[in-house]
DNA sequence: GGACAGTAAGTGTTCCGACAGCTATCATCG
DNA sequence: CGATGATAGCTGTCGGAACACTTACTGTCC
């Protein structure tokens, strides 16, 4: 094991780490003039399509049913979206954006071509593959092996 | 701009962001024995050369003054170490490990080197070398021509 | 039909990241 | 010396991740 590969897993200062958040915050910087987060832009953008469940909209997020909870309590409150009774689960529950909600999918869509853009400024489309690859790899590698670990709380 | 970096780049379910936080996640079921998160475990290994500021342990955590006054907070609370005036600075304090802080050190180097053997668990030295670069690439690009971004906070 | 495991959503908690704003001190320069 | 700007650390707030747990409902199997 490289001293390199120690200084990207390590702690807080891991550099895989570091990049998700600044890529998350500057995300954010983008979305500021909209008043939402990016999990809140991203539920929203996900939810577009309509008939969406908690439960599904759980899987593309990468969050679990609490943080679920929350963010759809968020995006409520502000009148983007309601929660309806699901026909023919009554556990479940049905998101529908509002009219307010579904008026900002379009704006939202441009900011993560945008930052997309200037993220990867100077890559080449095998470089992007490259790193592609290698994540899922390095995710591979985490979830399979896991000695301590339960399996996934949904 | 593929879909493929649509994808890499996209909200909570970033693939980047999720392989950081998988990667967190799983080192904090290693530290859980200790009773440690992975930011007080690379606090306490920064810290344990001694001499350290607040300052510049901040740097090495990637975090911020608000963050890094909470860290030590908590760690001050388990007893793993104490702040002690500055000599030289009355604004600064220095982070000294108490002996508990001090014995703790030793085990958890160990558990960043078996994460790391994990998560890179089949990558060539050169392919380590790839994706740090790649990384480092991105940050540039996300950290130089920030718009609406303001100077670091420090 | 009834027990029972599994699933959907929600609640409570701790920790962390980011932003805003504060006080005390330092360094510099007129 | 005194004003001024920068720096060190702290506090308040919000959003989010992860874990543990609860409640209500579903599907299945005896």
């Amino acid at each position: 094991m490289t001293e390199a590969s120690i200084a990207l897993v390590l702690g807080g200062g891991s550099l895989l780490a570091l990049v998700g958040r600044e890529l998350n915050t500057e995300t954010e910087r983008l979305l500021a003039p909209y008043g939402l987060t990016v999990q809140q832009a991203a539920l929203l953008g996900n939810a577009a399509a309509g008939n969406a469940t908690p439960s599904e909209l759980k899987h593309h997020l990468g969050t679990d049913t609490a943080g679920m909870t929350r963010l759809l309590d968020r995006l409520q409150a502000k009148g983007l979206l309601r929660r309806v009774p699901h026909p023919g689960d009554r556990r479940s529950v049905v998101i529908e954006l509002t009219s307010e909600g579904q008026a900002l999918v379009p704006e939202l869509t441009p900011i993560f071509g945008a930052i997309s853009r200037r993220v990867f400024a100077g890559f080449s489309g095998e470089e992007m593959a490259q790193m592609a690859g290698l994540l899922r790899r390095m995710l591979d590698n985490l979830k399979t092996a896991e000695p301590g670990s339960a399996p996934p709380r949904g």
